[in-house]
DNA sequence: AGCTGTTCTTTGTTAAAACAAATGAAAAAT
DNA sequence: ATTTTTCATTTGTTTTAACAAAGAACAGCT
């Protein structure tokens, strides 16, 4: 009974935040996901990332992250290598380019994420991220 | 600090409960987003809704309703007569059919909802719904 | 070496989402 | 009564997601 309340809440607040993130992004023209991706590659701190590692972190693991990353490649935020060792492989990093844009949009979704959350008490949100943690 | 936590931690349980709902849908050739129209017009109750009431109600705005509504015409799931006191609007119904479609697929749905949230304490579901519907 | 199976990534295709603009109908204004 | 404005929905176009299948590279085996 409560069950699908609880599934409804998920989706319905999981839909609200992107959207509002979503055209938080639009005037810099890249995509939710493209973002993502890019964060991603800027949390390995210079680690070469396969397609594999990435599509592990990604948000929506259904998306083709090939393509995905090809858009970015495109606009320069991103380098791709072939792996020397395993050629097979691919070696994704974040260029200095990439690394400036999302300095740019930074100060964006933080302003987004605290505002979305403003009405939440501290104490909630450390309830809210631990119980949301145990689902998945 | 926490709030990026939290943001990620919704999009990502969201993400990871969608794509377990429609896996679970797919054997139907039934997309979430029309499910989701079906359940809304179901919830009507026989009241006729309008496109802007399901819009509303939906969990992803953006989407186009029209050509959502179109397929499940398609599939006689849904009706759409034009209103006759105000011909800018329609009516939408489920059908008989759309009915019984439902009524397959709900057991399933349950299952999964239930099955994602097993390890969540009645108290905690509580807690949950209350704070994400605090957010929007 | 050649064959077989497995891994990692790409490509092709179809369906759906995102956005802008257009249509048609009613209400309001002149 | 005609024009303008607003409302509700549809249509057009481009981008992205979803899925299946192919391709290239490696590892293990005989």
């Amino acid at each position: 009974m409560n069950s699908k309340h609880a599934i409804i809440s998920i989706l319905k607040t999981s839909a609200f935040i992107s959207e509002i993130l979503l055209s938080g992004l639009k005037p810099y023209e890249i995509s939710e996901q493209q973002f993502n991706v890019l964060r991603i590659l800027r949390g390995q701190k210079g680690i070469a990332a396969n397609l594999f590692t990435v599509q592990d972190r990604m948000v929506h693991k259904r998306s083709n992250t090939t393509r995905l990353i090809d858009k970015l490649i495109q606009k320069k935020l991103v380098k791709r290598n072939v792996c020397i060792k395993n050629r097979r492989k691919i070696e994704l990093f974040i260029t200095e380019d990439g690394l400036d844009f999302l300095k740019k949009i930074d100060p964006i979704t933080d302003e987004i994420e605290k505002k979305v959350l403003k009405n939440i008490s501290s104490k909630d949100l450390n309830s809210l991220i631990s119980i949301l943690n145990s689902i998945n």
